[in-house]
RNA sequence: GGACAGGUGGGUGAGCUGGCUGAAACCACAUCCCUGCUAAGGAUGCGUACUGGCAACGGUACCGAGGGUUCGAAUCCCUCCCUGUCCGCCA
């Protein structure tokens, strides 16, 4: 959620930047008068209960000294009535302006370059150079059906389109590539951690996929349950509604976990073989620092994924996405992307962010400077998406006769 | 899922025959004093959010959440959520 003390006192600075992200003005202009007008009503609101209170206090007193307290009472019954209308003028407001605010996307930085789409994203620097093949090399999904690695069918069968299943090969590279990503990622300082795939409507409140992006998510009938669409949501939300000590931060972690996405709106897109499933596999970063720390602690993100992309000797790019591109809530991302022989592309498959106070402002995730509660920094990232991983490995590692080498420094894990 | 017992500040835990309680006491924590050594004693401070004020210091709300009764609720009533114990079920 936006400062809205911010947006109050530097409107210009903040309406331009969220220009950026294609924001209109309007709506900011909207809410700040909202955050204005709320704040008069509330004063109104608190002299009046301020006047019943003082009032309620003089009935112990009259009732010693036995005097009538019938005009008393019907005076408090006055002003109750109009606290009654005040209050509920204040819950409107509320209701409102969270609507409006809860709405709103992060502020990006300034480094973030303006731009529409990803074709406005730019290109920081490529690492290892996609090696030459002397034939055609193929694509994951036509390799997975030779050798019997995935069957889309089946998937299909058990749950519906964009499912799949994994055998024989590909489920053992899958095993072994979660477990070499989170050894990977421990000893860069993460702490490993496992959490609930499921969780409730304050958590995805306080990430902010709630109340924007409710059609991408799977939800647990009559539960008011929600699958995770990534282990930043369980792992952001650890610290929800908490006061931190200073000397615990910066906190580093790291978690395997399933994904689940409903994928609205991707029709069409990536149809054939695993790139874009409803359920898959991610290994994930989440940071929570002091706001000081959280520029450097993206720094070390983005090279904790990037290290273990070179570690596979897999070629990719980073990328620093355009305002246009940016998520919900990030102030910045750097997508990572691997090259894919077969498709000829570099694709997705890692993205860190920095939301610096955004979600800690919803979640209510601060920490104790002194005597002052400030709010943290919370930043997240992939290390890797394991699926798009099994991908590249596929493809970048495939041999002429058709079959898979395995990476180095897999070998112990299989 | 059924029965009972509970949910109070960082922790333990009083209050729960409604007003003197935003909340005792103890512990933890912070600063200071004393003392001098592996420990003790004393003083003060110590919830969160919003809000007024340069500040000192005030105001409002919050005792699981949401409603209700009342001039007034942590305290009474209702609904929901959660925790514990026992039973049932189960990897």
């Amino acid at each position: 959620m936006l400062d809205l003390k911010l947006l109050q006192n530097n409107f210009e600075d903040i309406a331009k930047k969220l220009r950026k992200k294609g924001l209109k003005e309007d709506v900011l202009k909207e809410l700040k008068r909202l955050f204005i007008t709320l704040k008069e009503q509330r004063a109104k609101l608190e002299a009046l209960q301020a006047k019943k209170n003082e009032k309620s206090k003089l009935f112990p007193i009259y009732k010693k000294e036995q005097k009538d307290i019938s005009k008393l009472k019907k005076e408090l019954d006055e002003i109750k009535e109009s606290i009654i209308f005040e209050q509920n003028e204040v819950n409107r407001l509320e209701k409102e302006l969270e609507e409006y605010a809860l709405n709103i996307p992060n502020i990006p930085d300034d480094e973030v370059p303006e731009g529409k789409d990803e074709e406005d994203n730019i290109e920081i620097k490529r690492v290892l150079t996609p090696k030459e093949f002397s034939f055609e090399p193929k694509e994951h999904w036509e390799l997975a059906q030779e050798l019997d690695w995935i069957d889309f069918k089946r998937g299909v069968k058990l749950a519906k389109s964009r499912f799949s299943v994994l055998k024989n090969g590909a489920a053992k590279l899958e095993r072994a590539l979660i477990n070499y990503m989170l050894d990977f990622n421990t000893k860069r300082g993460f702490s490993e951690v496992c959490v609930p795939y499921i969780v409730n409507k304050d958590s995805m409140l306080g990430t902010g996929q709630l109340p924007k992006f409710e059609d991408d998510l799977f939800k647990i009938e009559d539960e008011k349950l929600y699958l995770i669409p990534t282990a930043e949501v369980p792992l952001t939300n650890l610290y929800r509604d908490e006061i931190l000590k200073e000397d615990e931060l910066p906190i580093l972690m790291t978690s395997y976990s399933a994904c689940f996405r409903k994928e609205a709106g991707s029709a069409g897109r990536d149809t054939r073989g695993i790139i874009r499933q409803h359920q898959f596999d991610k290994v994930e970063l989440v940071s929570i620092t002091k706001p000081e720390q959280s520029d450097e602690v993206f720094d070390k993100m983005v090279e904790c994924a990037s290290d273990l992309l070179t570690s596979l000797a897999l070629p990719h790019r980073l990328v620093m996405l355009c305002g246009g591109d940016l998520g919900f809530g990030a102030t910045k991302t750097i997508d990572l992307e691997v090259w894919l022989p077969g498709q000829g592309k570099y694709r997705e498959i890692s993205s860190v962010s920095n939301t610096r106070d955004f979600q800690a402002r919803r979640a209510k995730i601060r920490y104790k400077e002194g005597k002052k509660n400030r709010l943290v920094h919370t930043l997240n990232g992939s290390s890797l998406a394991v699926g798009r991983t099994l991908i590249a490995i596929m493809e970048n590692y495939q041999q002429e006769d058709g079959t898979i080498a395995i990476p180095e420094v897999l070998k112990e894990y299989l």
